[in-house]
DNA sequence: ACATAACGAAACGCACCGTTCCCTTTGGAG
DNA sequence: CTCCAAAGGGAACGGTGCGTTTCGTTATGT
């Protein structure tokens, strides 16, 4: 369990003085990211990424007060900004969003959004990032679904954002229970097919 | 940080013999549950358990080898056995239920349930009693769509465990993101009505 | 009567935590 | 130009939890 070879990368990297070194932030989210991706969750320690970027403890503490504030640095330097493709309908839209995301999440980059949704149950500062980053993809979603609403796809009484929750709320549930083989199609169809007109 | 103080209960407890002493299970759930209400997450150690409890560490592990273990005894110890109350329509239905689930875990033995999701991201024991777990909770809430689709309530083509599955996603959605204030029955009309026969 | 197993207690080495020193580097203010 | 302030690496600190081991005690079941 210990593997204390090549953890260390760079040669060199010293105070470039007083003012905060690009070099050191990306050396350690670069290292958070390998330790991740090499040794899972557990590899993720304060301690051994100050180890793996050559940086002092005192560095690492500064810029990052918590691992879960280094979590969600390495999360959101990873994620691409997903914009939704308008398929003509919402249900191939949707299915591209499942598409899309349960790919990402299978990815080690991925794996990282449900590390912070872990942590954001004993961790008050994460919980309110991962707040506001749930609201912002709400309402985009919503407005996805805002779309098909305007088109007349879906029945009457249907509000956004009550459906846009459904859809992501079955999303983060694949995700926590590691079933992200699901088939994208299937699921879409599964959440939608009661709200679009004709369906029934 | 350090609490050492009246840690301990009960004067004594001595091995019973060659078999296992119910009473030592007993303290130490006991003191599970409190660290757990008194100190969160965080106190929730083996190492405090067994301070507390009385117990060797040994004992500990002999019986719950891992944190994961302990917790998921913790939940099941203190979880009642909800059964689903048939109220005529399946909205009530799902409006008790979410009722029950979302004051449930609101209690300090409920928030364990949300630890234990957290825990299954980085624990594969774990996340093998959730899944269990999940799947005995979504056969039996697919039963009560079950219900409602012989009753012809539920328009064409549903299938419950799907139904079932979007319904329980939004309940935990709005776990993990502490958002358990929600309004049952509104919640229920906005994961239902799409699927409900004259809702159109 | 005796092997067997559970129990409490204490200690082990290890790892990580979060903080604190110390020294070096270098930009920017005076 | 000088020197202070801030950033950086490195090393060590005490503290705490982990998981294991060792020991002596207790009492069952055969």
């Amino acid at each position: 369990m210990s593997d204390r070879t090549a953890e260390c990368a760079e040669p060199q990297r010293r105070s470039i003085g007083a003012k905060r070194n690009p070099a050191t932030a990306e050396a350690i989210l670069t290292a958070a990211q390998e330790l991740l991706r090499e040794k899972g969750v557990k590899g993720l320690t304060m301690e051994a990424v100050a180890r793996r970027a050559r940086a002092g403890k005192a560095t690492l503490y500064k810029w990052w007060p918590t691992r879960g504030a280094l979590l969600v640095a390495v999360y959101e330097r990873s994620k691409g900004d997903y914009a939704h493709e308008d398929k003509g309908a919402l249900i191939d839209t949707i299915a591209a969003f499942y598409h899309h995301v349960f790919d990402f999440w299978k990815t080690p980059e991925g794996q990282v959004f449900a590390l912070i949704i872990a942590e954001a149950q004993s961790d008050a500062d994460v919980a309110e990032a991962l707040e506001r980053y749930r609201e912002e993809r709400l309402a985009t979603l919503a407005e996805v679904v805002g779309w098909s609403l305007a088109r007349g796809e879906l029945i009457e009484g249907v509000q956004a954002e009550a459906l846009a929750e459904a859809i992501m709320a079955v999303a983060w549930m694949r995700l926590m229970t590691g079933r992200l083989d699901s088939d994208a199609e299937r699921l879409a169809h599964e959440v939608l097919d009661g709200w679009i007109v004709g369906k029934r």
